[in-house]
Formats: C-alpha cells, sequence, structure tokens
DNA sequence: ATCGTACTTGTACATTCGTACAAGACTGAT
DNA sequence: ATCAGTCTTGTACGAATGTACAAGTACGAT
C-alpha cells in the first residue's frame, strides 16, 4: 500500500482533459473496442488510479474521448467555414479542403469510429449527429439545405473509399461532382 | 483433462464455414474490438477449442469473419446489379435499393466495420477494395466510371448519415441527386 | 480388424482486463 | 496550526482473455 509516492502538483481540470485527449488518441489508433484504462493512462502518462477516478467507468472514459473528437472536429469545422467563406469557387475549395483532410489518416478514423460507436450506442447518437450535421449547416448558406446534405454525404462516400483504397484522391473529378450537386 | 464427451458428426468444412458466419454476426454486433474466441464458439454452438483448431490465431478468425461478410455482400450485391438491369429508372431504383439496405441496421454496422478494420490493417485493405469497388462497377455501363464512383460516394455517404442519425431516408432528394450524378 | 491421422473437446495457464480501495499528500477554511 | 475534504498513487482482485495441449473419438486406408 505504501509504495514511494513524489506526488505532482494538482490540476483536475488538466487531468480530465489530457486523460480525454489520451482516449481519443487511443481510439484513433486502436479503435473504440480495443481501448482500455491502461492503454489511456499510459498515453496520459499518468497513473492507472486516474482514469477511474475521473470516469468512473470505461464507457464514461471513452464517452469523454470522443466528446473531446467532435469538439477537436468542430474547431476544424469552423476552419473550413472560414475559408469556404473567402474562397472564390466553392467546388474547388471543397475539393482542396478535402485532399488536406485525408492528409492524417488517424483523424479521419477517428470519424469513423465515431460514427459507428454511435450507431452501436444510442447514447452517442447526439454526439455523432453534432458532426454529421456541422457540414452541411455550413454549406447551406451557398447551395442550399438539400444540395449541402447531398454534398456533405458525397465527401464523406468519397472520404471513405480514400482511406480503405488508399489510392490518390481524383481532384478534378470531385470537384466536377460537387458542381453537378450544387447547381439547381 | 477427461469430462464426458459426446462428439458429434465430424463436419470440418461446416464448422469453417459456421465459425466464419459466427464471426461475422459478433463483429456486426459487438465489432471488430470486442469479438473474442469465446463469443465466436458461442454464438456457433461450438466449443472453444474449435475456433483455435481451425483459425490459429484471433486475428485470422476475425479475417475469416471479414472475408465471409464480403462474400455476403457480394451476392446482395449481384442481387443490385439484376434490379438495376430489370429497371426502368436507375435513379429511382438505386433509391429504392438503399432504402431496402437501410433496413437492416446489422449489416450497415458490418459494412463499416470491415471499413476500419482495413483502414487500420493493410492485410485486410484487398478485402475491402472488393467491396468498395463493387458498386461503382455495377454502375459503369450505365453512367461511365466517374459517375459511378461518385454515386457510389453519396450512397455510402447517405447511407452512414441513416445510420448515425436514424433519421428517415429522404427518398425524392437522393434520387435527385443520383440524377444529377448521372447526367453527363 | 487395426492403425494412423485428422478431428473433437475440456481444461489449464499466464496475461490482461475493469474496478475497488487504502494510504498518503496537498490545499483552503478556520 | 489544524482539520476536512479533495486529489494522487500503488496495489489488489476476481473475471475474462488468447492460446496451448492432453485425452479421447471417428474414419479411411490397409
Amino acid at each position: 500500500m505504501t509504495g514511494r509516492r513524489p506526488q505532482r502538483a494538482r490540476d483536475p481540470q488538466a487531468r480530465r482533459a489530457a486523460l480525454a485527449a489520451a482516449t481519443m488518441e487511443v481510439i484513433a489508433e486502436a479503435g473504440v473496442g480495443r481501448t482500455t484504462h491502461r492503454a489511456v493512462a499510459a498515453r496520459a502518462g499518468l497513473p492507472l488510479g486516474a482514469t477511474t477516478y475521473y470516469f468512473p467507468t470505461l464507457d464514461d472514459l471513452i464517452a469523454a474521448g470522443l466528446r473531446h473528437a467532435v469538439t477537436m472536429l468542430q474547431t476544424d469545422l469552423d476552419d473550413w467555414a472560414e475559408r469556404l467563406r473567402a474562397a472564390p469557387d466553392l467546388p474547388e475549395a471543397l475539393t482542396e479542403l478535402v485532399r488536406e483532410y485525408l492528409g492524417d489518416r488517424r483523424q479521419v478514423r477517428l470519424e469513423y469510429e465515431l460514427c459507428l460507436a454511435a450507431a452501436r450506442d444510442e447514447a452517442l447518437r447526439p454526439l455523432a449527429e453534432v458532426w454529421m450535421r456541422g457540414l452541411p449547416e455550413v454549406l447551406e448558406p451557398y447551395v442550399g439545405a438539400a444540395a449541402g446534405r447531398d454534398i456533405s454525404a458525397l465527401l464523406d462516400g468519397i472520404i471513405l473509399l480514400a482511406l480503405v483504397t488508399e489510392s490518390e484522391l481524383d481532384a478534378a473529378g470531385l470537384t466536377a461532382a460537387i458542381r453537378r450537386l450544387a447547381t439547381p
């Protein structure tokens, strides 16, 4: 019960955040189903007990990780919104954003981990909806609600294809497809 | 070492198949990351030892489950191809097929489990590619390669959206979007 | 009939898991 | 200075995990 104990500075808020961030990373690399307390603790550089102190159960920990992921994605989305606002041509700008997004495969996997987790666990659904409805909302002012949803779905599908096949993105083709969906 | 042992009839081929099918079901319900030898054995109604006898490691078992899933998806796809051939209007027929596909959420989840597993494990990639390239190939004769890929991506995205939000499919909107992508 | 091989099955085992908790340490109020 | 409560950390423990394997059974070749 009493090993050496050089206790670190206290900062509960930072610990919660660090654990959520570490959980997000573990999910991105190993998947929701292989996420464990110990992997998260190791990734965060914190003792095992810290995980259960701040998040009573593993499900809580995973939910916190996914919530953190959505927050990150949200700020990315704000970036997208701003760059689209400044862009001369929407389809071309969207294509470029997709290309950049595909640069970080870990983050892309995380997005689909979130979707699958939400598809399986109803409690996570609102979280995933925030993310899924984000892009359509950004696009709506430009092309309307219906086209916004269609284009968003197209991008999700194209991103999934690129994730699985690891093939190069056909930028010209994507731009053309977006343009088709955008024109009324 | 020596419990009661009413040994069942021998049929190795059927056992392999039963284990692969059971694995597929466990993956669909619990996810790749939570798939275990014991869950598969229980689902197949076989003893634990049978799993490791036919599939040396858990990865082998999971790969077999995913391979089985792709085979199932492939026959579904053949169905799609046949029905599209007989359909008077491609966009409307596709929309109807998507609506039916969404009826079995377990199968839809399985599809995305496959994609995520392939995104994480290179060895599974060819398997997922077979599936991802299947629909574009079916569509190509009707609309060309580029539009086939675009429409396929659109459907994947729409299906994902429906899976996550559990919202009703907007059939009319989808048909219209497909038509936009299909017309040259 | 017998025999070898391929299959079946129960069980064993080290490891890892989620979770619980006791013991210490910090901190703000008094 | 003291105390209560919050935070920190190491360790414990039963359950579940992947895998190994010995013992037993069926069956085709001989």
